[in-house]
DNA sequence: ATGTCTCAGGGACTGAGA
């Protein structure tokens, strides 16, 4: 089972990179982030003609976000249980897999924007509602894959200049314990479960040339519950999609399990 | 170095968000 997760920032835009990216890969299963438009403009039929079903939960203009999968998506829920939210940001879904129903939890986190702003509240609020509502979710779904845009980057190694960035917005202290406390229902980083290159990111700035100068930080993360963890044998960051024209500002992630 | 990209409103450009 091939699982990936891939901030587009704007599907309307990228879909060209996606369909490419769906047929070069074929992920079993593919979350995505920052659709940036609402479920009556999806585009369905090429997602279908690509051979893939949709569950999705968008939004005009921001966020929004969707699980495309080769065999059918059930038993699918929105949202944060007991978070009011207007901003659409999770969607989650079971899938058949090879050894059992998996379920799959695609999270845009918030931005957060500046450690002074109201949007940092709100984001640290957001986190912990979803991990309460994740340390019940575990109980009915010990097989569970948490994956998407983050928005932290949770130690100085994800991180192009640590000390540039220490205590700025995405790396500071509380957000990356709001990660650590993610961790702590029994999750594991399934990217540092295997060497990876130094200087490995997910994200890079479009300003600066950042990503040429591999300016990034590594905000994307695929989590594995303990029931999965020892099954996944590699996770690795493509960088190839944000090489094109017009790319996102994210490349996607993804894991083989077992 | 307020840098780049995307969207909305409104019909050129500005502001919001990332």
């Amino acid at each position: 089972m091939k699982i990936a997760t891939w901030n587009v920032n704007s599907l309307k835009v990228r879909l060209p990179h996606v369909l490419d990216w769906l047929a070069q890969q074929r992920p079993d299963v593919l979350c995505l982030q920052e659709l940036k438009m609402e479920d009556k403009v999806f585009p369905m039929e090429a997602i279908t003609a690509a051979g893939y079903h949709a569950a999705i939960c968008g939004q005009k203009t921001y966020n929004g976000v969707a699980i495309l999968a080769r065999k059918e998506p059930i038993a699918v829920e929105r949202g944060i249980g007991g978070f009011e939210d207007e901003q659409r940001r999770v969607i989650s879904a079971s899938i058949e897999g090879d050894s059992g129903a998996l379920r799959i939890v695609c999270a845009y986190m918030p931005n957060g924007q500046s450690i002074d702003s109201d949007k940092y509240q709100y984001k640290l609020r957001w986190l912990q509602a979803l991990t309460v509502w994740l340390r019940a979710e575990l109980e009915k779904y010990p097989r569970l894959v948490l994956l998407g845009d983050y928005n932290i980057a949770p130690e100085d190694r994800d991180v192009h200049d640590p000390e540039a960035w220490r205590g700025q917005v995405l790396c500071s202290e509380p957000e990356r314990a709001a990660f650590k406390a993610l961790l702590e229902l029994g999750f594991n980083d399934a990217f540092r479960r295997f060497d990876q290159p130094e200087k490995s990111f997910s994200w890079w700035d479009y300003r600066m040339q950042g990503f040429r100068r591999n300016l990034g930080l590594r905000i994307d993360h695929i989590l594995l519950s303990q029931a999965l963890a020892g099954h996944c044998k590699a996770c690795s960051i493509d960088k190839a999609p944000r090489k094109l024209e017009r790319p996102s500002d994210h490349a996607p992630v993804f894991v083989e399990l077992a």
